[in-house]
DNA sequence: AGCGCGCTTGACGTTAAGGTAAGCATAACG
DNA sequence: CGTTATGCTTACCTTAACGTCAAGCGCGCT
């Protein structure tokens, strides 16, 4: 436990490497949401985990309110029964979505690569050509 | 070759679900250059590859100016050999890039993963319930 | 000649995701 | 105990990536 229990906005923006604006914008559209000491914020382990989840998400390009639904899967603490097949749900389709843009990821990977070794016999002699005559610069 | 060499404007928003207003825009961020006829657009082979690339590179979460600079990537056709290195530079920095994404996918699969199969059970019983008491809908 | 359709440019509007600045409270520190 | 840092709210500003709307051109048909 060398991390502490709750953390202020600054603790967290250094952490994350983000701005409080971010932390209070994410809480207004209900992402976050911190404990009040009187008016402060407090960011729990939780609020830690999602923030994780939702830079993650961002990452790979999803919305914010599609990052929104999500995290609704990972901790959910109850609700009624629909509900929580409507969640099971999504979390299915979410994860189907993953998978595609895996493999998308993996065909573009592989695309860029050979299109690296098809170029590379002539970046090669380009850089033996200004070994032996380095008089650009 | 059942595509033609050439397609309208229309028939490229057909093909790839964009609109007008889209390859308009990209033109105009020089993303795409479809050649004139007249006034009128004609889009080559040469821009439907590129527009495939666009399309991807946004789902992958990268904005229009990054995916600008890695398409050069694939279709450079010459250019002076200080400017090639640093495309060969570019190009590698973008591989890894995707690489690093394709790993913390993998991660994010994995996690999601874990989760539901946490939370099967209990989905099962609430399906098994639903089923024997269909009075809800 | 007139009509309509597809295309063009140009200008302005919109949404998401924050940045920035003003004004006030409170907490920590020398 | 005054100053300095940290935090809060409210309000307006910005950028990317288009959407929307108006007005006009060219061309194929009748």
């Amino acid at each position: 436990m060398t991390e502490p229990d709750q953390m202020t906005i600054r603790e967290m923006c250094d952490a994350f490497d983000v701005t409080p604006r971010t932390l209070r914008f994410y809480e207004a559209k209900e992402l976050l949401n911190p404990i009040r000491l009187g008016t402060r914020r407090l960011y729990t382990r939780r609020d830690r985990a999602r923030l994780k989840l939702i830079l993650r998400g961002k990452r790979f390009g999803f919305s914010l309110e599609d990052i929104r639904q999500t995290l609704d899967l990972y901790d959910r603490e109850g609700g009624n029964s629909t509900q929580l097949l409507r969640t099971w749900q999504l979390a299915q389709d979410r994860l189907a979505a993953m998978e595609a843009q895996r493999a998308e990821l993996d065909e573009a990977i592989a695309e860029l690569k050979a299109e690296l070794e098809a170029s590379a016999p002539a970046i090669e002699s380009l850089k033996k050509a200004a070994a032996e005559a380095p008089e650009d610069h």
